[in-house]
DNA sequence: AAGGTCTCCTGAGGGC
DNA sequence: TGCCCTCAGGAGACCT
């Protein structure tokens, strides 16, 4: 599942084959691929045809590709979505989109669930304005863990909940918010009204952390549904302390990782090291 | 208004 | 062996 550490990862490897290129051909090759588009298909295609890629951002788990028109692509993976640069990506079952570049290259969005998809976003080079209401990410310059965490005291929900939520703070999924949670040893259901700021904070500083070591080792994968721009996995996945660990001990204290549904999600924690107060 | 629930989608895996 | 059922999850729509 991509959060920020995998998108990331891919957002690196699109700038190596992107940046300063020309679009010279656009292939749709499933409508639900740019269903957030909503002039359609044929128009997702016209308007990215001849337009030259200036820069790739990112932003939480969404990227976009900055255009020479001031326009952007935003793009979010969703549950399986994947850029491939190889160029055998684009006879993949379940390639959607297909880029062909001004040097021949072929940039291939493969999703295989359709959660994600991509869209073009008006004057969006910048910061596009669909996602502006998102928050700040644990890797942006100027990200404020202190200020973040005084507005989530004032929310009325679980900490795994308000980690999950993109508004106060984004790029977090499911996976990081269950290892940050471990590694501040906090309990996923407690209230964010009743811990400290300091808690607060050191939780996100707990989310930052996990989400640098994760990059560092090139993502989190399980299977072959999250991999880089050349079908490669992270090996993140061995470093996991609870995500995915039901039953297994606690590599701290060897009580057994329990699973439960917090906000519909599955939710891995150690009752030991992390305790309702 | 904010928080919670539902829904989209496909393939894997379990049970019989 | 094969079919059916359930589950997984990001985020936006929708409800309260």
């Amino acid at each position: 599942m991509p959060e920020l550490p995998e998108v990331e990862v891919v957002r690196r490897g699109l700038a190596d084959h992107l940046t300063g290129h020309t679009i010279t051909a656009v292939d749709v090759r499933h409508p639900r691929a740019v269903r957030r588009h909503l002039l359609g298909p044929a128009d997702f295609s016209d308007v990215l045809t001849g337009r030259t890629v200036t820069d790739i951002r990112r932003r939480g788990k969404y990227l976009w590709f900055a255009l020479d028109s001031d326009d952007a692509v935003l793009a979010h993976l969703g549950m399986s979505g994947q850029f491939r640069v190889d160029a055998g990506a684009a006879d993949h079952r379940h390639a959607r989109v297909v880029l062909t570049l001004d040097n021949g290259d072929r940039i291939t969005f493969c999703d295989q669930r359709m959660f994600g998809g991509l869209s073009i976003s008006q004057r969006g080079a910048a910061l596009p304005a669909e996602i502006a209401h998102i928050g700040a990410d644990p890797f942006e310059e100027g990200w404020d863990p202190r200020g973040v965490a005084r507005r989530l005291r004032g929310r009325r929900t679980t900490i795994k909940r308000a980690l999950l939520d993109q508004n106060v703070v984004s790029g977090i999924g499911n996976i990081y918010a269950d290892e940050a949670l471990w590694r501040a040893r906090v309990h996923p259901e407690t209230p964010t009204g009743r811990m400290s700021v300091d808690r607060l904070e050191r939780v996100l500083m707990a989310a930052h952390d996990v989400m640098r070591d994760a990059l560092e080792a090139g993502g989190t994968s399980f299977d072959a549904l999250y991999v880089n721009v050349h079908g490669s996995s992270g090996y993140f996945d061995r470093s996991l302390n609870v995500y995915g660990r039901t039953g297994e001990p606690c590599r701290v204290c060897g009580t057994a990782i329990r699973r439960i549904g917090v906000g519909g999600r599955g939710t891995h924690f150690c009752s030991t090291c992390q305790r309702k107060r």
